[in-house]
DNA sequence: TTTGAAATATGACAATTGTCATTTTTGCTT
DNA sequence: AAGCAAAAATGACAATTGTCATATTTCAAA
């Protein structure tokens, strides 16, 4: 498996060099200082897998990803890093590499290279517990686990958008006073205060 | 490096065990048809990996990693899945898996094993690909955009957490007035209308 | 030191909001 | 038709809210 290894610091690239041929499967064709070099050299050499940092002066890591792949959509690129930067990772994703790891452990590189190889996508330690963060599905909200009826509900929709009583009243047909009503039931029932914790509620624990 | 491999089909369990062994690191410590006998099993056997399958008869996959992790907060899970569904997916990240891979491309399977015992974290095939649809991240948010100072701010973010003026105005170490005075500031820069409405821009556009 | 511009505060005001006790209306069931 | 319970409405009330015009303070530049 030919590597190409990205990462303006020469130690850094020299030194993964050493220990990723350690593994008899491995061999490094290529090492670079910039993103600019890597797609450069990525078009001649077609490496098996690319291993690169984000961070570097030229062109980062996160763009030479995305020409690379677009140069060629097979390509495998993993992302080095030294520390969890959740912008970073989320544009890694967006991207499309194939991995995202820390440099500090280095140890498991080669077994990762070779499963990004393989085909599939590795994560560094903890990076994996901040996906949920970013993607914050919460688990489904249930309506009847509080007694929320259907008018209270679409009261709670409707205050999540913005809209004053008065407006609600109108789109609810109802008068002003009910739905006054209504916000009193469901703002006891959910053991809130006022309106605006109510639409934080709906936008952290709802949707 | 021990494993464990849970599955209720006999034979994947079987044919998994065969391939894995092939790799001279990998030992197979046990095999189980069901997630109830796997949760009990790991508390026996303690083995360095577990690979189970999500869908099963009687405790799926999803569950006996939650009941592992917290048996063992160190337990590394790889979940097996036939296909990409996301509501697994997101469960199982959720959960705290340490792998989601196909069963299809097995071929790689033994380097996956081995990267999540080295602390990565594995994803199979195209799975990378539907989470940034899962996260659908609008681009970031640029208070600058919107000449909102820093004080503005921070008073925006609390208006999210659903505190009063008053209670706004301890936390800032100002007068409730000024409060006010900053909440009318920001709501003209943001053209809104009350702090309700800027608690649900906040949740769509800016986290 | 003076000056000027921010930042912070005040006070008055009208509008909105949430609570509560009390009707009125509505839509059933008998 | 009578009775009844839920849904909808009313009205009174205090508290909170947002606006605005106008101080007061702060602090750095001239």
């Amino acid at each position: 498996m030919r590597l190409m290894i990205v990462d303006d610091d020469p130690l850094v690239t020299q030194s993964l060099k050493i220990i990723l041929e350690q593994d008899p499967d491995i061999t490094v064709d290529k090492l670079c200082q910039s993103g600019r070099e890597a797609i450069e050299a990525y078009r001649e050499i077609k490496p098996d897998v690319v291993l690169s940092d984000i961070r570097m002066e030229d062109t980062d890591g996160l763009t030479a990803t995305e020409e690379i792949l677009k140069l060629d959509p097979d390509a495998k690129v993993i992302l080095l890093t030294t520390f969890l930067d959740d912008e970073y990772i989320n544009r890694a994703l967006k991207v499309g590499a194939h991995g995202y790891v820390l440099k500090q452990d280095c140890a498991s590189l080669s077994d990762s290279v070779k499963a990004v190889y393989g085909g599939q996508t590795v994560f560094g330690g903890k990076i994996v517990e901040r996906l949920p963060n970013l993607m914050n599905r919460t688990e489904k909200f249930k309506w009847e686990d509080y007694d929320i009826t259907p008018k209270e509900r679409e009261l709670v929709e409707l205050v999540a958008e913005g809209l004053s009583n008065k407006e609600i009243a109108n789109k609810m047909f109802l008068g002003e006073g009910t739905v006054r009503n209504l916000m009193s039931s469901v703002l006891s029932k959910l053991d809130l205060r006022d309106r605006t914790q109510l639409a934080c509620f709906y936008y952290q624990r709802i949707v």
